[in-house]
DNA sequence: AGAAACTGTATCGGTAGCGATTACGTAATA
DNA sequence: TATTACGTAATCGCTACCGATACAGTTTCT
């Protein structure tokens, strides 16, 4: 893994729930109209909102007038949680094994998998400290981000 | 992308070279031998040792007892200079464009955008703590990241 | 000079992963 | 009951990567 997608996704469609003010089952979002927002297909949308379901991040009831909607603040969800829903992390690769006869060509992998793992929480904390609110906020906040990057 | 392996195997090899003490031309490791310790093949190895050397990290010279040296000391090497070299990034996935009709939906993709930017940003930074040398060093240490994250 | 070793690059085949789509069972509403 | 919508499985087409082969150019060794 992973080019995935889903992170993206995830992000957009709770970021969209927090606009529509999706908080209680009878202003539930429908995945198509999730889906139409992103865009792409309603049943991607709907993959990614059932792992967002299972961490407890949002909700859904199925039938008519049925739909996501956001279990806490918008300002509560931090994107590294949204990162773990859908089982993603920061992809750089991974170690290869190495042979077993080298000592040191044994050794390297183990410290190259440290690397990619300290580089995968680097990511991880970074994102801890951006909401799903954050994503609704002034754009110019994001140009800011954009830029000095 | 990616899923590339290209920045693992960079890794790897600049840590055998290190190992190796391939400071000098008349030292060079030729590519079939870094290739049986990653394991993989020797192309993969030229590709990367390719980019590396456009990067300025390493000499690479044609011809019998020909091969790839180091141009930097180890430890003056950081694991995000080798990124970059190979043209890696802490893959979260790309930001989806969005639609263009809806305001909310068309400002939400830059703000997925730079939170991505920025968590790559951290990875970077994370690796520019880490040299090429502390790939050598004790297996302690590795194991000691690795239980940390 | 000739043989041998090695890099850099092009190319091809196999494979794996992903998104999009279709389909179907289940659940909730009108 | 008819309709809406979720959750999940199966399938299709696409893309990217790795591994392997091949070849031209370069350097060393005999």
């Amino acid at each position: 893994m992973s080019d995935s997608q889903k992170f993206p996704v995830a992000a957009h469609a709770l970021a969209y729930l927090a606009h529509k003010e999706a908080f209680s089952p009878d202003r539930a979002v429908a995945s198509a109209e999730l889906a139409a927002s992103v865009p792409t297909n309603p049943v991607v949308v709907r993959r990614v909102t059932a792992m967002l379901g299972k961490a407890g991040l949002i909700g859904a009831r199925a039938g008519a007038n049925g739909g996501a909607w956001l279990l806490r603040p918008a300002a509560d969800i931090t994107l590294d949680t949204v990162l773990r829903a859908v089982h993603g992390c920061a992809n750089l690769g991974v170690a290869p094994p190495g042979v077993k006869g080298c000592p040191v060509g044994a050794r390297i992998p183990d410290a190259v998998r440290a690397a990619l793992i300290a580089a995968d929480a680097a990511a991880a904390a970074r994102l801890s400290q951006i909401s799903v609110a954050d994503l609704l906020a002034d754009p110019a906040q994001a140009q800011a981000v954009l830029k000095s990057a």
